[in-house]
DNA sequence: TTGTAGGCGTTATCAT
DNA sequence: ATGATAACGCCTACAA
C-alpha cells in the first residue's frame, strides 16, 4: 500500500478512475473501458455489474486521459469572425445541433475577421487535439496554412467557394450573389445605385461581382458608403444620410446585408423617401424580419443552417472513415423579391 | 533504440512532443517545459535554444497530456438554452471574448431550454474536466446539482437571481422586470392589459411579476397568448392577432421581449391600429432594432454583455485563487420609455 | 470474453 | 537553473 499522491491535493477525495469502478466491480480496468467504449464485446452479467460500480463510485470518465491514450478527443473546433451576427449564429447553432448529435463537443472561438488572430487562435487550439476543425472563409495567413495542413486534420471551410479549399468546404460564391443582384437591379430598371457595404472580406467579394455585372449593363454606380463592422440598423440609417447629404442622386440603394438595408429604409421613411418608388433597397441575408418589414425587404437568401449541419456531418463522416460523395459542397443560393424593389 | 510505436500508426510521422524538442536543444524535457509555463524560472539563454527547437521541431503541445498531469484544463464550459437567440448571443460572445483575453477557450452546448438535457451535457463536459462552468438559469435537475456539486468545481449562474446560487452568480431578477413593467404601465393609464408570452421558464417569471403587481393595481389582463419558442417576429404577429380575432378588447400588450413586441406592432400597423394612441406595446430585452422601428419599442434595458464579462471574470478570478469581492452579483435593469407606450 | 503490460505526452516533486 | 523520476487515467496490442 504505497501513497499514491505525489500530487498537492490538500484534503480533497480524488475523483473516481477506472480502477475503482474495476475494483468494485471485481473486473479489471480493461474490462470497465471496453463496457464503456464497446458495450457489444462484454457479456450482459459483465455489463450490469459495471453500470452498478459506475453508479455506486460516482464514476465520470477522464476524456484527458481517454483521448490521450487513444488519439481521440471527440472535439471540433470551430473558428468564426463573430457570434453575435446575425448570419454566423444559425450557422454555429446549427453545428453546435448536429456535432451533438453526432457525439461531438464544440469548441468555439472568435476571430474578429482577422487572419493574424485566427492564427493564432487555430495554433491554440491544436493544442487540445481536436478530431476536426471548421474556419470560416477560405482566407487564411499561409502561416496557418501551413499549421493546418501538417497537422493533417479533418477541416471544413464554411461560408466561402472556392475549387480548392484546405480540406473540404460546405458555402456558397459571394461573387455569384453579387452577379446576380445587379442583374435583378437591371432587370428591374434601376439606372443609378448606391452601395452601403460592410467592410468585411466576403461582402466585399460580393461587391467585386455586383460592379462588374453592372459595368456590362453599363449602369452607373453612384456612390458607395463603407461601413466599419460590426453593421447595425444605425449605421445603415446613417450610411442612407451620408449617400443622400453628399447630393447624389440615384433610385436604388444595394446593401451588404438586411440589417443595413432596414436601416437604410428607415432613414428613407424618415426623410419621406417612398420605398421602393423614390428608391429601392437591395439586403442580403434573408433576415428573421426581413419579409415584415414595411415594406419588406428584397433580399438574398442563404440556408445557413444547412452550413452548419452539412459541415458537421462531412467532419464526421471524415473522422469516422465514411466515404464523402463530395469534399466540396456548393449550396447556392435564392434571391427573394420583396417590396423594397 | 527500441521501436515505440505500439500504436498503430500507419505511415505517419508522430507529431513531435517535448521529448523531441528536448532532444533537439540539447535539454531535458522538463526544462523544456518550464520554458513555456514559467519562462522566468529559466536562464534567457535557454530559453533561446527551447525557442528555435520549436520551430525547427514544429512543435505544438498538447493539452490533453498536460491537463491530465496538471489538472488543469483552461477550459470553461458553457451551457445556453439556445445560441440563435438575440439575448443569449451576446453573452456568449462576451464570454468567448474575455475567456480568451484570460486564457481560456470555451466548450459551448446548448441544453434547449430543458433541465434533462442539461444534466446530460453537464454529465458529458465533466469528462472533459474544465476548469469551471457557465450554466444559464437557477433551475437545474436535482442530480445535475448533486453532480455538478460533488464535482467542486467553480461554476456561475446566468441570466437570473437567487440567494443561494450552486456557487456564483451573475444575473438580475426577473420578478422584479416584471413588477416594474407592470407599475409603469399602471402609471401611463393603461387599463386593460393583453400578453404575448413566450414559453420559457425566465419568461414565466417576468410574467408572474406583471400579473402580482397588476393585481395590486387592480389592473384587468383581458388575456394572454402563450407562444411556443422561440420566440420570433411572425409568432408577435400572430400572437396579436389571436389577441384581436378573440374579440378581446385592451389597450394594451406586454410581450415577453422586443422581437414579439416588434411582430405586434407590425400586426397593429397592417389593422390600421395606431401605436400607442389605440394599442400601447411594451417589449423587453433592448434589441438593437428597438430604438428604431416606427413607432420605437417601450422595453426593459439588460447589459447582456456585462453577464459574459463578468461572469468570465469571476470564474477566472476563482480558478486563479483571487479573492472575489461578491459572489452574486446583480446587474439590474433599466426600463426604457419610447415611442410605443 | 477478459486480463496484462506498456505507453500516450506532460507536469509535480524532489534532488542536484 | 536544470534534471531524474514517478505519476496523471486511460487505451492499444496482445495474451489467455
Amino acid at each position: 500500500m504505497k501513497a499514491k499522491n505525489t500530487h498537492k491535493n490538500p484534503g480533497k477525495v480524488k475523483s473516481p478512475t477506472l480502477e475503482d469502478v474495476a475494483r468494485q466491480a471485481g473486473l479489471s480496468p480493461m474490462t470497465v473501458s471496453r463496457t464503456l467504449n464497446n458495450p457489444h464485446l462484454v457479456r450482459a452479467l459483465t455489463l450490469e455489474k459495471v453500470k452498478e460500480a459506475i453508479v455506486s463510485t460516482g464514476y465520470i470518465p477522464n476524456l484527458l486521459a481517454g483521448g490521450l491514450a487513444s488519439r481521440r478527443s471527440k472535439l471540433i473546433a470551430v473558428v468564426v469572425p463573430q457570434i453575435n451576427n446575425n448570419m454566423f449564429v444559425d450557422t454555429v447553432q446549427a453545428l453546435s445541433d448536429q456535432l451533438a448529435e453526432r457525439g461531438y463537443h464544440m469548441l468555439l472561438c472568435v476571430s474578429g475577421y482577422s487572419p493574424e488572430r485566427e492564427a493564432e487562435i487555430v495554433s491554440a487550439i491544436l493544442s487540445r487535439r481536436p478530431d476536426g476543425v471548421v474556419l470560416t472563409g477560405i482566407q487564411h495567413s499561409p502561416d496557418m496554412k501551413r499549421i493546418i495542413l501538417s497537422s493533417e486534420l479533418p477541416v471544413v471551410e464554411i461560408w466561402d467557394l472556392t475549387p480548392t479549399p484546405l480540406d473540404m468546404l460546405v458555402g456558397f460564391s459571394h461573387e455569384k450573389v453579387g452577379n446576380k443582384i445587379a442583374h435583378y437591379m437591371h432587370g428591374k430598371g434601376y439606372k443609378k445605385i448606391g452601395l452601403i457595404w460592410a467592410e468585411d472580406n466576403r461582402a466585399a467579394v460580393r461587391k467585386k461581382g455586383v460592379l462588374d455585372t453592372l459595368d456590362e449593363h453599363k449602369l452607373k454606380t453612384v456612390a458607395s458608403i463603407s461601413v466599419p463592422l460590426p453593421a447595425t440598423l444605425s449605421k445603415g440609417r446613417s450610411g442612407l444620410s451620408q449617400l443622400l447629404d453628399a447630393g447624389h442622386e440615384f433610385d436604388a440603394v444595394i446593401c451588404s446585408s438586411d440589417t443595413l438595408a432596414q436601416g437604410a429604409i428607415i432613414e428613407a421613411a424618415h426623410r419621406g423617401l417612398r420605398v421602393p418608388q423614390d428608391l429601392a433597397v437591395m439586403g442580403f441575408g434573408d433576415l428573421d424580419f426581413s419579409q415584415h418589414t414595411v415594406p419588406s425587404i428584397s433580399t438574398v437568401q442563404i440556408d445557413r443552417w444547412r452550413v452548419g449541419i452539412d459541415a458537421a456531418n462531412m467532419l464526421s463522416d471524415k473522422i469516422e472513415g465514411k466515404k464523402l460523395n463530395d469534399t466540396v459542397r456548393d449550396i447556392g443560393f435564392e434571391l427573394i423579391e420583396r417590396e423594397s424593389t
